[in-house]
DNA sequence: TTGTAAGCGTTATCAA
DNA sequence: TTGATAACGCTTACAA
């Protein structure tokens, strides 16, 4: 009941029930082997005593710490420009909560240390799975994964980066399609997107669908790199409004730089929607804070976050795990989104 | 040189060595107590094993987790929405990376998980120290950590909240002077904010400077209590924008809300900043891609939560941690402050 | 300088 | 149903 300043362990329950250390500990484990009149008193003494097991003495017993391994790269700028994170550790959270693990959290420099982090963890067993983000192409750490397979893993990404480790995919490919059908219908033709920095795996997997598809579907698309950053996103914006014939329709890879890009329309008197259609790519409460309100390509990143813990406790607990296919992504419709400007005309009213 | 399949230990390593554990254990740790050859010798051997040590073993022996615990309120709209806590795990773990510490992360569902799982890590021994984020008034894990004094704990808040315990203070009112200040040196007389939860510490601590301040300079000041997100915003400035007289300014808690009003009021054909000013408290990439870009007032949170580490690693130390301050707030001017709309008679221009 | 052995607090095996 | 007792892998006091 009330806190006891010194630790208790099992000995002490063990003394105070009148019994030995592992009837106690069979006990507070529901175990079978002690008697119900055992048990019952163990629980009670265990109660009055206020033990709790030690965590360390545990994991070392049991070769199992309850503890999901997440390395984070250290990239102040990108990982507080994205809500994306903070909602995925939310969710992995929450599902890792109701299986009592935790989220243990280090920080990379660079993809030297990200690897080397992984390892440490690996060797010195203070995790129980690993959860790996932001792969990109020909990544070392699958390599690492595939040379550790005692250590469950689970990849969030498309299946095409991860090598057969087990994989929570997220349809990259499809969201491009259904973005690019979307603007289609409302009648654009010449598109363009500010995409995300070049070696991302999944900008990789972006730039490859954009490109089919709209080679498929006879559209314009221009594609310009940039890195998140509202003064990257700004900056391709003012470049791809300068181009003749100006696309009617950018996409923009996040939230940041789509709002940044609606901000230069404004500056250049273009009007959005009626002159320039915005979508952005994931959503967050600035595409509803703006104005025009972005009509943007969400996600539930929470669900996906979920899903990923319960995949790795299914790791950890020895089943199969087949690749699973994240939450759909979902347009949601609002105000910087609609048919181009006179069609046909368009191309030439700007010279 | 090669990673093992199969753990190997401080034993393997002796005998590889031709010594014993401890002398093993000595040379590893970089202890007195063996020769120099033998200590080159145990390194080398260890090497070629790929020996790591084993990470519950060495926390049960040395009652030592080397992991700082940080319980995250479940709320996955407020801890998205707010870049704040993202960046303050940059920092705290890029700071705690350099002494190989980690940070377990656990979410708590409400006040009584959170205050639980305080206790589990305390009873359990998990962490080596606590850091306590948005401590309300009279919050229970006060008494909760002061009945712990063993367990080393760090808070970020107003001094004022937390109770004597060791604390790393947010300057929420001097913040709340610089940006009164700022705007009456532009000429504002009656202004406005659209204020976090009213519960939060230092949504307290806010309410009071503000009204301290404002009275004593003379400035009309009103305030509306939202929670964050950009409707509670936008609400909360239409309804400003229908006082009369109407504020020429309005301070918004967060940028969301900010961004909300922003365009609000270019919704309702107010000018910012020629009829309105806005400030926001906080500063993201959202103000700068804004437009017109939001005057903001901006901390360090990456070196807040790098100082919270160094202050908890020294309280694990054992080193005695007087209150430190956090990095000052600085007013990051954009476009959207100016003076007021011809002082006197913007009052009237309206009824 | 070196090795032996006793913790650290559990879990789990094996006689009794 | 019980209770010794041996892991688990490391640190460290104490002997040699």
């Amino acid at each position: 009941m009330v806190a006891q300043k010194a630790k208790v362990t099992i000995f002490d329950v063990a003394k105070a029930s009148g019994v030995s250390s592992s009837a106690v500990s069979y006990a507070l484990n529901g175990k079978p082997g002690v008697s119900d009149a055992t048990r019952e008193k163990v629980l009670q003494e265990a109660r009055k005593l206020g033990w709790r097991p030690n965590g360390a003495a545990q994991s070392l017993a049991q070769s199992r710490t309850r503890r999901i391994g997440l390395v984070l790269g250290y990239d102040p700028q990108l990982l507080s420009v994205e809500p994306y994170i903070m909602r995925l550790i939310s969710g992995l959270g929450s599902a890792l909560e109701e299986r009592d693990y935790s989220l243990l959290i280090r920080m990379s420099m660079d993809d030297d240390d990200d690897v080397s982090i992984l390892e440490d963890w690996i060797a010195t067993g203070n995790v129980d799975a690993l959860l790996l983000l932001n792969l990109e192409i020909g990544d070392p750490r699958i390599d690492l994964m595939k040379a550790n397979p005692q250590m469950p893993c689970l990849a969030i990404a498309d299946a095409s980066l991860t090598g057969g480790l087990p994989t929570l995919t997220s349809d990259d490919a499809g969201a491009s399609g259904t973005m690019i059908r979307f603007l289609a219908s409302l009648g654009h033709r010449n598109i363009a997107r500010v995409a995300g920095p070049e070696e991302l795996g999944h900008s990789y997997i972006r730039d490859a669908a954009f490109s089919e598809i709209t080679t498929e579907l006879g559209i314009r698309y221009r594609c310009l790199h940039a890195d998140y950053t509202p003064e990257s996103g700004a900056d391709a914006t003012k470049r791809l409004l300068s181009v003749t014939p100006r696309p009617t329709a950018i996409i923009y890879d996040n939230d940041v730089m789509a709002l940044a890009g609606e901000s230069v329309a404004s500056m250049k008197n273009v009007s959005v929607p009626d002159e320039l259609s915005i979508i952005s790519w994931d959503d967050s409460f600035m595409n509803v804070a703006a104005h025009p309100a972005i009509t943007a390509l969400g996600r539930n990143v929470l669900e996906s976050g979920r899903l990923a813990a319960q995949l790795m406790l299914k790791l950890i607990d020895g089943e199969e795990v087949e690749d699973v296919q994240e939450p759909p992504y979902e347009l949601v419709e609002r105000d910087s989104t609609g048919p181009p400007p006179r069609s046909k005309f368009a191309a030439h009213s700007q010279r």
